[in-house]
DNA sequence: AGGAAGATTCACAAAATTGTGAATCCGGCG
DNA sequence: CGCCGGATTCACAATTTTGTGAATCTTCCT
């Protein structure tokens, strides 16, 4: 039981609040914060919803995609059908910054652009080239920044 | 001149596309985009506006956005008012990296919920003050980053 | 000064997101 | 076997975001 039921929530909403600002979708954000300083064991899906105070297929949308993107992961309750969610405890910033193969993907469409271009001593070929060459060395240092974090995080 | 000139705006929409679904505001990504893949000198208003077959509106919100963000900058004409943009170029990504001070401001929402849950042993305060410190961790890395690219940027 | 080309702003329309309530579905239990 | 609690899905309503056209403003050129 929280000392102060009040600034938790607080938290919460601020924290899910600068996810948003982000990018990252509102309602997913919020439901985020909330198992992050839940109890072990998570929340049920009712929990969270009564918690944020929405209603259970707008929970159910988050879950999903939370699910999907690999953050979250729905524990089964043995004979019950109120499946708790939880975090994927240690993972999910790594998650979140690592495994995205997104700069992966950038990397490849500049150098498709600078292809594109043809001269490759254009401006724009040029910056396409740097771009690539950007996002192909941060795809490359992620892993180990995170073994790196892994290593601290033992202590 | 570009020899594929539609594989090339292909690209750029593509690009725009993928960093709109990372939470970029679609206008700004397409204008940004256009720009990478600029001639030297960069684009004016009117032209980005040509070029992506929007309004002179349009652009000037994208424009202003990115400007904000300190991705673009304006390099006015000499005796004319056709301003430019172009990139910042050497500077955009890691000011999109590194910049942004968003690591550190959820580090520390990450503690203040922590503080709010009180009890140091309850795995919700574990869990957000593992947040904070993983948080806190890429802050103080990501400058680091940065100077290992500028070092391999010169080749 | 006056005119003109271009940029910016504003109010509004179009479109996409987000969240709700109601209906449906699913599994456990009497 | 049928009821009951709860989760999920669907169509829709509310809100927010995004982009347009028209008006306004700015600055250059004559």
């Amino acid at each position: 039981m929280p000392r102060d039921e009040q600034a938790l929530r607080a938290t919460v909403e601020q924290s899910a609040a600068v996810l948003t600002a982000a990018g990252f979708p509102r309602m997913p954000a919020r439901v985020l914060m909330a198992l992050l300083v839940a109890e072990q064991g998570g929340l049920t899906a009712s929990e969270l919803g009564e918690q944020l105070g929405v209603s259970a297929a707008a929970i159910s949308g988050a879950v999903r995609y939370l699910e999907q993107i690999g953050i979250l992961h729905r524990v089964p309750q043995a004979g019950s059908r109120r499946d708790r969610w939880e975090f994927l405890d240690d993972a999910w910033y790594t998650a979140l910054m690592a495994k995205s193969p997104v700069y992966g993907v950038i990397a490849e469409l500049g150098d498709r652009a600078a292809d594109a271009i043809g001269d490759e001593q254009a401006a724009g070929s040029l910056r396409a080239r740097e771009m690539a060459r950007f996002y192909r060395f941060i795809d490359e240092r992620m892993p180990d920044l995170m073994r790196e974090w892994e290593g601290l995080r033992e202590r």
